[in-house]
DNA sequence: CTGACGATTCGATGCGGATCGAAGCATGCA
DNA sequence: TGCATGCTTCGATCCGCATCGAATCGTCAG
């Protein structure tokens, strides 16, 4: 009966409703600073730095420091594939949540993931992007073709200027309500500034719902047309 | 920020000792009774039947009752997929396991339950009833058809006289090692008495494997042929 | 019917751990 | 240097929950 890995103690750690909330807030991928983390999980700094201690030491997370910020991140891909799979399976618990806010479609078809585009329209998003050729995807890692410049260019976007910065220009990013991935990185929040600037979509204060108007989604699914 | 599933409430389930052990006790796929939970998670039974209410609670186990025993078993494939992702992560940090051996062929094959015949055999002998429409399957509650009946009758089993007893004729009986249904009741016993009127089998002392000979088994076979 | 056994419920106990206030350390900026 | 900011450590508190003893319910055997 004492045999077998010991998957309560990994189990245990994602059992903590504010240690899951940062797990969560790390499902885009990008790193974290420690108070970032703090105030996605509504928990105190001193909280905070025990659970993300406890993370790291569990293999969870991994942190580094960074002049006065420390940062924290998945440690790996298939911690946020078990993520994934939690998330899955809670879904479907028949459990709803105990806050019944404006709820799921929306976020389903919209959110933003820290600064880009995520849900539905996001996959879409990418998918038409890697359809046409213009971002490449070579076994998840994503870049930008030289047709992808132009295009970009022409929807006032300079990737010149976003490649500069230390931030990955391309990533793609897992999404957990459609499990596929959507573009991220600072190609992704440069996108997702030009649908603001554009109008199409506005964010719904203290949410993570984008939302379209009608003229809106009509051309931004022009802009990113779907193969039939 | 409490967007998303509620994936605390599940990982806090997997998190104690106590549920974990019962739940990797459970990956082989068999269901076991809530007294042999409770021994392989090392705590009483009282606690065992509180572990077990929560986690059929969380949609994590299915639970059926049977005479006085009530078996429980993994509520589907995504709960191992979870289970075994868990596996693989806490793999890395530390201790091994011993995964407890593949279970006896021969009582996996074909054993004794109670009167009636389980294992592969026994769950091959009753969909081979009901795909041929000889035992009906109405949500799980088994009848014997009127085909049925004369299909026994050329058989050797005088349904009629069984069917005055007291005790249910056909019953969908859980089998541990496979995770499908048996036929258990009167009928079930008859046709194990069966089998081992017409020598296909016997039982081995002091040992629930019921031995077949290469001939009685084919012999079997031919008689509950199952579907390509 | 009676006795035995397995499962469950109830109530009480005790421990682990989440939480926050206050203080201690680093780093960055003027 | 001095001050502000962000993170961490320490100590104390408090709540949740796992655990078990005792009692109850349901099933099976005789």
């Amino acid at each position: 009966m004492r045999l077998g890995p010991d998957i309560a103690r990994i189990a245990a750690l994602l059992g903590d409703p504010a240690r899951a909330n940062m797990l969560a807030a790390l499902m885009g991928g990008q790193a974290l600073t420690a108070g970032e983390l703090a105030r996605e999980a509504g928990v105190t700094p001193q909280t905070a730095s025990s659970h993300l201690a406890k993370l790291t030491d569990g293999g969870l997370l991994t942190g580094r420091r960074q002049g006065r910020h420390a940062y924290f991140a998945l440690a790996g891909s298939e911690v946020a594939d078990l993520l994934e799979k939690l998330m899955g399976l809670a879904d479907r618990g028949g459990h709803q949540r105990a806050r019944p806010g404006p709820r799921e479609p929306a976020l389903r078809q919209a959110r933003v993931c820290y600064d880009h585009l995520a849900g539905e329209l996001g996959v879409a998003m990418l998918d038409s992007l890697t359809d046409r050729a213009l971002v490449e995807d070579r076994e998840g890692s994503l870049s930008l073709t030289a047709e992808g410049a132009g295009f970009m260019r022409a929807f006032g976007v300079e990737t010149a200027g976003l490649a500069r910065g230390r931030r990955p220009l391309c990533k793609a990013c897992l999404d957990w309500s459609v499990r596929r991935s959507h573009l991220g990185g600072a190609l992704g929040q440069a996108l997702l500034d030009q649908v603001y600037a554009r109008r199409w979509a506005r964010r719904i204060e203290g949410s993570r719902v984008v939302a379209f108007s009608a003229p809106g989604l009509a051309a931004f699914r022009a802009a990113f047309p779907s193969r039939p």
